[in-house]
DNA sequence: GTCTATATTTAGATAGAC
DNA sequence: GTCTATCTAAATATAGAC
């Protein structure tokens, strides 16, 4: 049977490409970036990059592929907590991790702007983001159970906006000013039952 | 004395272009439209918008320098307020207005990300964000002053995450479903003092 | 002032040697 | 599998007629 010679060091070049495209895509945008320069960086030539992938989109769509079992493992983590709101906090924490990285942000925006312009990346993205969705949906539903969360939120509108909430604390990314304080207070708020204020 | 010979026809030509550019740009991105598609739009030859504007990226600048009068009248409108709580509320919905418009949400998204790569549009945008932010901090302090709003708030820093949190609206746009709601929900929350919470 | 036509540049993608 | 060299297409910006 035909195989590859290496596989191991297929992949290692392989997350070379990627590495080297992530870091460029984030400083540089995507029209921004030339194939040229990723392989430049990645230490190997431009033919190469279009051997390990189809195109340039499809390097693109490979950096975030790899973000999808970080997500689920971030889930999976809480599955079977006793606290569902204090879970939803780490949960956020979590995803805004490295919101305080000023390269983090610039591929957030990069990557909200591709979600429109090319549909295979749609998919990608879909996927990794309805795994989270869904999880702190359910995590939503079972505070409500417990009385720590506002029984007139709805689970899965929630879950969106909470996702929304974690991507402009990648926007508000500024260098030594963290945003995840702010991020904190704003979910821990915005879920608390008990209020004068109706949606 | 050398001027135009009409005035008026001249603004409404530029304000074509201008027009047709915003739709463009929102709906395929700065570098997915060509010149040559704005051109088509506003009913000009390409060589016209040339003519007008120096370059693509100064055409781009001038869709948002239209937007610096807009918040200005937003924050003026509640200068002398006695309500310096309600008033947030209601900048920030003007801010979000159009925020369930998806081309708006494209615009939004778009613009952040090339406020990285064309410096003089950073001043643009940071002179029209500038007032939006003052504005906002003045109101927050006042409300502190009143007891309305939490006294462990910094008016600066919530300020520009107020702006942040208006971010997140836009990018939660999906039709038929507003984002108004759970924004104003989320900054009424943030803003009210005595919580058990700290920052 | 506005057009048409085009020069210039650049980058994505491929062919074929090794 | 990886390279070098190159082809091709496209889009910005300009030159010059009207």
């Amino acid at each position: 049977m035909a195989r590859t010679v290496d596989p191991a060091l297929h992949a290692r070049r392989r997350e070379a490409i990627l590495g080297a495209a992530g870091r460029l895509f984030a400083e540089q945008g995507f029209e921004g970036t030339t194939v040229a320069q990723i392989a430049s960086a990645a230490g190997v030539s431009s033919g190469s990059v279009f051997y390990y992938f189809d195109d340039k989109p499809a390097v693109f769509r490979a950096v975030f592929e790899q973000a999808l079992p970080h997500n689920e493992a971030l889930i999976a983590r809480h599955q079977g907590t006793e606290e569902p709101f204090a879970a939803i906090l780490d949960v956020v924490a979590g995803l805004a991790a490295d919101a305080d990285d000023p390269s983090a942000s610039g591929m957030v925006v990069e990557l909200l702007r591709r979600i429109g312009h090319d549909e295979q990346l749609g998919v990608v993205v879909e996927r990794a983001s309805q795994v989270v969705r869904e999880g702190l949906a359910g995590l939503v539903a079972r505070g409500i159970e417990a009385g720590t969360v506002d029984p007139e939120l709805d689970p899965a509108d929630t879950a969106t906006w909470l996702e929304n909430i974690v991507d402009a604390a990648y926007l508000g990314a500024r260098p030594g000013h963290s945003p995840l304080p702010a991020l904190r207070r704003t979910v821990a708020r915005y879920l608390e039952p008990g209020r004068t204020e109706r949606v």
